[in-house]
DNA sequence: GTCTATACGCGGATAGAC
DNA sequence: GTCTATCCGCGTATAGAC
């Protein structure tokens, strides 16, 4: 009853933490090896070669986006709700697994050269699922007729350079750094998301 | 009166062009020799190293960016018209020069570790400047009392991100790939950023 | 100013001992 | 299953010829 081999999650994590730091082209095999704890012969036959690797480190960070995504679409009622609380889901995911969004900007970066398929696929799904949240609140009556790709982006681009900046941004201006916490990146995007920048009556 | 060598800007397009591509830690002088057409000792003797290259990479890129904001608010008279301007020049840079984003994305996902000091600055003048225009628009009574940083993050995170993901989004979703050009990018961010999401009567 | 040639270490990957 | 030793090519950088 143990399925897991425990190395694996050993390995896996420190070539996170490298591929993160330098990007798949920048990351050495052997400093995942080092950070691991293991010898490089024994990570190559307990997971693979690089290419592998990485595909390892993707797809485990990608189930944990797109489960905190599904959790967020099962707790909410409204549509106003789903889209708060999938804020608030991702702004924590962020946080507690920083490395992720690390990964995925430089995915973006990179137009996507390095990624496997199969996180081609996850992110095809997990665009339809949160446009289909968008489109039926626009349905609804209670959203207005936006764009839903670019809130998408909006939301993922805003919360992962937030969370990728905040130790950053206390160092280049500690006297007004912005949102730090989960919490404070989340209200403070919704804020905006949600009531827009102008005040009533200014609205274009 | 021909001040500007003109090999310099080749070798540095050829730099930023393997940058944005491939990283820092993944970049290669002696493919970037060879990008530009120039022996590496030769762009040795007339840039400086690897680090030299980045460096001055960066500084032009910047340089760019800070050029189209402070246009932008020169060409502006009220705060909305600035923030809409703001985001249309950025958006028409950011994917005329769509290798910038690149290294800014990258320079987040890795802590701003490889930047250098003077963009360090340069970045912490460009954020001062663009929280004064919110400042402004708040104390006006125009806009809303948001957070100055996160509004800034949602603009510079959802435009780099559009612009580089254009190519990829067609590939994904051909029949519905969400904003390309410029000003599809422009117009449908600053609909959500100043009207927000909910329609008018809804607003928490 | 520019090129050829090369120093020297690090990169991914594996063979074969244990 | 794991480790040592090693292959071989590529990486940054420079010396020195032209």
């Amino acid at each position: 009853m143990s399925p897991v081999k425990i190395e694996e999650h050993v390995i896996l994590d420190a070539a996170a933490e490298e591929f993160a730091k330098l990007g798949y082209d920048g990351a050495r095999v052997d400093s995942i090896a080092r950070i691991a704890g293991v010898n490089k012969a024994t990570l190559y036959y307990r997971v693979g070669d690089k290419e592998e690797l990485y595909r390892r480190v993707v797809l485990r960070g990608q189930a944990v986006f797109h489960n905190a995504v599904i959790q967020a679409i099962e707790n909410s009622e409204t549509a106003t709700e789903t889209v708060t609380n999938i804020l608030k889901e991702i702004a924590n995911n962020a946080l507690e697994n920083i490395l992720i969004p690390s990964i995925i900007l430089r995915e973006i970066a990179g137009n996507a050269k390095t990624l496997p398929q199969e996180g081609l696929d996850g992110l095809k799904k997990f665009m339809d699922t949160t446009r289909a949240i968008v489109t039926m609140g626009i349905e609804d009556g209670v959203f207005r007729d936006v764009d839903p790709t670019a809130l998408q982006f909006m939301i993922t681009g805003a919360i992962f350079s937030l969370s990728l900046t905040s130790r950053m941004r206390v160092l280049v201006n500690s006297d007004n750094p912005g949102p730090i916490t989960p919490d404070q990146i989340a209200v403070s995007i919704s804020d905006i998301l949600l009531n827009g920048l102008l005040k009533e009556g200014n609205r274009q």
